[in-house]
DNA sequence: GCGTAGCTTCGAAACATGTCGAATTCCGAA
DNA sequence: TTCGGAATTCGACATGTTTCGAAGCTACGC
């Protein structure tokens, strides 16, 4: 549990957990399935981050349980596990309010 | 955020605040007020930490806001920021579900 | 096969965190 | 006023985190 606070605890970890979570969003509405293509190498662009950080950021969150992957020829599938956020959300939320 | 995600990732911090929280409904039930009262040095004995590691954790997520407190004589009084916590679950939840 | 694009692994450097003990402050009680 | 319990501050040390570049893998297109 502290496992995935820990990984949204970085500033740039938390951006690339948004832009994941958001972009599966859009792409719910019109395909009703949660996965969607987003490279890494376009975050390490708009983080202005080098490719093996944005990768071990990436594997942070994979570790933590709040995102997936799957390879899919030369790159890969990212989404967010909803059930992960739940039991944060969860945690979060206490009786009243 | 990022900073509040970063005080409840470490597992003795989420335990302080987890039990903070617990503390405060159960009160909250017949006091309808969110504050408690809860002594550090008890943290020190259930977490077999020393006083002043207790103070830096407490201080941690006072800092981040997501706890607040108040001296009040010989001890302090601690309640949780319900907002701060409202917060984070927004960040976490998503359109659908 | 060979090159290329993208991801991963590895090692190293800089920096941050968790923890302690000792010294200090603050307040109530004897 | 002096004592004692509780919280805080400080300095130190070990450990973890963030970041990079270089080298290695993997699959696609030529």
């Amino acid at each position: 549990m502290a496992r995935m606070f820990k990984a949204l605890s970085n500033p740039h970890r938390l951006r690339i957990y948004r832009e994941l979570a958001a972009c599966a969003d859009r792409h719910e509405a019109h395909r009703s399935s949660e996965e969607f293509q987003n490279c890494q190498c376009d975050f390490a662009q708009r983080l202005d981050l080098a490719p093996s950080t944005v990768c071990h950021h990436f594997k942070e969150l994979r570790e933590a349980g709040l995102v997936h992957m799957q390879r899919e020829g030369k790159d890969v599938l990212f989404w967010v596990d909803r059930a992960a956020a739940r039991q944060l959300r969860d945690l979060l939320a206490r009786n009243g309010d």
